[in-house]
DNA sequence: GCGAACAAAATCGTTGACAATCTTGTTGGC
DNA sequence: GCCAACAAGATTGTCAACGATTTTGTTCGC
């Protein structure tokens, strides 16, 4: 048995250093020009430069950081022409899962949806545009979850990882929230009438309002 | 200098490896059940086992791989319901850059698809299912280039390798390219008459027909 | 003072050996 | 004969040191 739940090295160490790496890019603390030597980050998570380096690979991968031979890793810029094209890609695939929720989901799922719904109303009511962003996410995400589409859910996640720092910026803007709240209900009324086309059609129509406001920043 | 134009280790080698081991794969020369042994392929490709191990691990993230620990790596065996679901995501995303290149393509490129659907014609009148897919392929990759949404096109191409078995399948089923190949003219004619949304109408009754002899399978 | 060549430091890339883990074959008890 | 426990072999996972490459700072010539 090893002497602790999180040892300092072999893959629950990667996974750790993994982990806690995107959390970090996620939630914007590290400058986007910054260097991640990994000798530091080894140091400062207490894993092995092994495992940081596997966690930078698969954060590569990922398309959140970039890595340039022998000079090292840093996080990769989105700019918003790729942000747009990211938004294309995820209109075309959250239509997809929106159409596909509207056909399978069971009542209580329904149920759940409206529920969203509603606190996200309330959200914005209140003017806490954090915590509509973060209803949102989870909005969009219940939905591909329902869907059932495996492929597409692994696909968007990729996708959504990217864009982490313009969804927040998005969200802080004034007047933005209320429109994206209609947006979200109509989708959810689509939904929840198990009409898979207008579903798909109100998720387009919703993203595409996200790249006219992309586009606009 | 070095010595030999492929060295057996470093950077390059495990793009070779990489290469080597993803045309075997997609060529079905590893059956799928077929373990891959990490020394047995860095003998048999002439490089490192550290090459072997980083081309694994790419394959892996590409899906084209399974790796499990302690127990080596294998091809991984995607299920007709899993190429149902990736079809669906190439349906999506297929039809995003249809549009795109219906409104983007210049008059040269318009020639090209021509160029390609009179092969295509041409193909299954001669009755060679092989070239009639290994042109079919080109004409999908031919309208993503023109697209120019890197992002899906990066996404499709991930999708894709993952269906060459059931590509090569469907294409020798009798009676199978007739269909395809005049749904592929009307994308063609669609785009070339510039009209978006029928470029994605006809791309997506395109890729259900796909789905179709997926199921039918 | 300025640019080029050079030296030193920092950092990533690679290697070969060792450890951990799984599979397979064998033995012993029942 | 059958099952469990065990031992041997095969395979992957991990590490620490070494090597290659880039960057940075310094010196020299002009």
């Amino acid at each position: 048995m090893p002497k602790e739940a999180r040892p300092g090295s072999g893959e629950q160490a990667k996974q750790y250093a993994l982990e806690r790496l995107r959390q970090a890019i996620l939630r914007g603390e590290m400058s986007p020009a910054q260097r991640l030597v990994e000798n530091e980050l080894a140091e400062q998570y207490d894993v092995t430069r092994a495992s940081i380096r596997a966690a930078l690979l698969d954060l590569a991968a990922e398309g959140l950081v970039e890595r340039i031979r022998n000079r090292g890793s840093r996080v990769r810029v989105v700019t918003v022409e790729e942000a747009v094209e990211i938004t294309e890609c995820r209109m075309a695939l959250e239509g997809l899962c929106a159409a596909r929720a509207a056909v399978d989901a069971t009542d209580a799922q329904l149920d759940e949806l409206t529920a969203l719904g509603k606190a996200m109303s309330e959200a914005v009511a209140a003017g806490d545009p954090l915590s509509y962003s973060e209803l949102n996410h989870e909005l969009h995400a219940r939905i591909r979850d329902i869907s059932g589409q495996q492929t597409a859910v692994g696909l968007l996640e990729r996708l959504n990882a990217q864009l982490v720092r313009h969804r927040f910026q998005l969200a802080l803007r004034p007047g933005r929230p209320q429109q994206s709240l209609s947006e979200h209900l109509a989708v959810i009324e689509a939904i929840r009438a198990r009409d898979p086309q207008a579903a798909e059609r109100a998720v387009r129509a919703h993203l595409g309002s996200v790249i006219d406001a992309l586009r606009a920043g």
